[in-house]
DNA sequence: GCGACAG
DNA sequence: ATCTTGTCGC
């Protein structure tokens, strides 16, 4: 039961072998070797990997692809991926994997928790999408590696976050009106924005995962949230999370 | 040193 | 994340 850290056991599980798993859609996951068994570990693949973002890259997308996952109980979980056209917002595919927790909570590591099931539930796609929207944050982290980074560097897929609250840096309120943003300052640089989706309601924080740039990734989230204060994609991935059919 | 801390 | 009713407003 991985969920027990911070003093865990260096040489326990050896992890599985690579071929233990395989994909049979067209999305191709790099696996985490080996899985990090202690925070000290976690941090140092993150600052591994962190190299490995690329903070540009195309401004259009045709099939979108929203993450999320869904807690029963103490570790049992549910990861969802709809795929939604980038045109008309409609679904595509959907598809859920479940699994367990394979981290405790750690404000920064909360991306090892979701990370095997996700990965499972994006090599179950048929399609491949060339958007990874995020529920979580990318470079607006500690480290500069939040769940969306991991998500996309696995992938190679561009990708975004998108927070529902406040986590690293300063920001100012952005205006009330739809569209308005203020950026997420943190340890001198830019690191994301708060924007506004909705007229009146609390802003999203958003930031770059992988080979997007902040404008586009700005420019999506309002593309993709025609209505309510979340993007669809990732709506349409939080329904299905919790209601698997 | 203490508190706060994505989901 | 999750435990939880009603209520106000578009």
């Amino acid at each position: 039961m991985p969920p027990t850290l911070p003093n865990a056991s260096p040489d326990a599980s050896p992890d599985a072998s690579p071929a233990d798993r395989y994909s049979v859609g067209p999305v191709q996951v790099e696996q985490l070797h080996p899985w990090p068994s202690s925070v000290a570990e976690a941090e140092a693949v993150q600052d591994r990997l962190r190299g490995h973002v690329e903070l540009t890259g195309p401004a259009t997308f045709t099939l979108v692809a929203g993450l999320d996952v869904h807690y029963h109980g103490d570790e049992a979980l549910t990861a969802a991926a709809v795929v939604l056209d980038a045109a008309t917002l409609a679904p595509v595919e959907q598809v859920v994997a479940h699994g367990r927790a394979a981290f405790p909570y750690v404000p920064g590591l909360f991306a090892f928790r979701e990370l095997p099931a996700l990965v499972e539930a994006l090599e179950r796609l048929t399609v491949t999408p060339d958007l990874l929207v995020c529920d979580g944050y990318g470079v607006a982290h500690p480290r500069g590696f939040g769940l969306a980074c991991h998500l996309g560097v696995l992938t190679g897929l561009p990708a975004l976050g998108v927070g529902k609250t406040p986590f690293v840096g300063v920001h100012e309120t952005p205006g009330p009106e739809r569209g308005a943003w203020t950026p997420i300052v943190h340890e001198g640089a830019t690191v994301g924005r708060a924007l506004r989706t909705r007229p009146g309601v609390k802003p999203v924080y958003v930031s770059q995962g992988h080979r997007v740039s902040l404008d586009t990734v700005t420019e999506q989230v309002l593309r993709l949230t025609p209505r309510y204060r979340l993007p669809e994609p990732i709506r349409h991935a939080d329904h299905l999370a919790r209601h698997p059919s």
